[in-house]
DNA sequence: TTGACGCAATATGCATGCAATTTTTGGCGA
DNA sequence: TCGCCAAAAATTGCATGCATATTGCGTCAA
């Protein structure tokens, strides 16, 4: 047990990201200690690191409140993301990534193309596509060899959505998934064959694309989404609403 | 009074930036509750934030340790903060900004002129010169217009020595201070031209390079200061900081 | 009817206390 | 002298309790 507090504090991340609470919503101490069977000490602390992590406003004295993301900051924090993945595969490319590392990204890139070719059906097999999508984009962080970028992508990335792992797949039209996803996955291959080359500004260019693209699709996809059912129950979606009244 | 918990989290982490424990070093809480004056709970707190921010590093049952920056680390943080300014500043110059945000960093460039053929020899020159200085960089992040890049370069910022605000002054060698900081002057100039001329590419590179070499002087002048008097540990000491933001 | 004042209910801010875990210490034997 | 083990001391993790601030409601007066 890697003390309680991390355990709550994941669950109450859960809990917001799974748009439980209202955005806007005073989050009561004692009814969230109740609801998760733990003092109102440890739910304080758990609000505090959320709080920092920018999934919740702390007014003194009145409490925690969730917090709004309209759909423009969502976009704004993917363009610095992408930029940041700009710098990474670009410090990357210059300085050259190691065979070991090389291998694993063409691990990965093959059995994420195997893998869009079953088109992607059922759960696992989206799953286990985000998690190699996200391996990927880990993996150029890695070869950038700085040691400040990393932390600096996961902050951004703590924005709902922002994340490369935050894919929205819109089940009601699987061709469009399986189309965007090969698309990634063609990316990928440039990205990695860019860095290779140590072709570094190509490469940086490249990712930048990559991501502004995957902010487009992850727009398309949500609003297809809320067309079609108003409350979508994947993570993270409920969070994002429109009309930003602070 | 915006609650005590804000107080004592700025507090402690006044004391961490002066380096007053050592990298590595422990933090007990008793130890820093009587120091603070307040209880243990509070401290709790305040060190729960302050590893958010990546000042302390806690290890279950361990309690929480002062987190060791290495000047790589430093330098890196600094190369991210580099492109997040680069990106705002690009974006800024193609959306084009507002003309009284023109007029605003139209004064504080005047005013920075003006304070640097004092000389900068007394205290209050030199943090009004950082304030100057500070404020022209937010700016250009204001006229970014994207809600996620201010807070990601804040937080970037809070690695020891990676924000514009962090300047090591070397007062064995005050020519050369003063020499940096009009090229520091000079480089605003032409960033603000670039931005007002909807320049995107140049601002960029123009302000990647400004932060690559005030990277470059805290290195320089950080070194010479640690030749001059021999110092225990990285965070602090030279750095010449002023109240807390916000 | 409406607005203002005040009291009660409720919620947060912080301190203290207790249990569990870790670290230190002291003693014993090889 | 060194290593090992157990008990004691110290320290963290968490719950509870009290003080203070805020909110809601009822009452009264204009």
């Amino acid at each position: 047990m890697a003390t309680q507090l991390d355990q709550i504090t994941q669950n109450l991340r859960e809990i917001l990201l799974e748009g439980e609470y209202e955005p806007g919503e005073a989050l009561r101490e004692v009814a969230v200690a109740e609801r998760l069977g733990v003092s109102r000490t440890l739910v304080r602390l758990a609000m505090g690191a959320l709080e920092q992590e920018g999934l919740l406003n702390r007014a003194p004295n009145k409490g925690f409140r969730v917090r709004l993301f309209t759909i423009d900051e969502v976009a704004g924090a993917i363009e610095v993301r992408g930029e940041l993945e700009a710098l990474a595969a670009r410090n990357a490319a210059e300085k050259g990534i190691p065979k070991t590392l090389q291998d694993r990204l063409r691990a990965i890139l093959s059995e994420a193309e195997v893998l869009v070719e079953t088109g992607l059906g059922d759960l696992e097999a989206r799953t286990r596509w985000i998690d190699l999508n996200t391996a990927f984009h880990a993996g150029i962080v890695e070869g950038a060899g700085n040691q400040s970028l990393g932390p600096a992508i996961d902050h951004i990335c703590r924005i709902p959505l922002a994340s490369p792992r935050a894919i929205v797949f819109d089940r009601t039209q699987p061709d469009r998934n399986v189309e965007q996803v090969r698309a990634a996955n063609a990316d990928h291959v440039q990205i990695l064959d860019a860095i290779v080359n140590r072709q570094g500004m190509r490469a940086a260019c490249l990712i930048r694309e990559h991501a502004y693209r995957s902010g487009r699709n992850k727009r398309t996809n949500f609003d297809a989404l809320q067309q079609a059912r108003p409350l979508p129950a994947l993570p993270g979606l409920a969070l994002v609403r429109r009309g930003s009244s602070n």
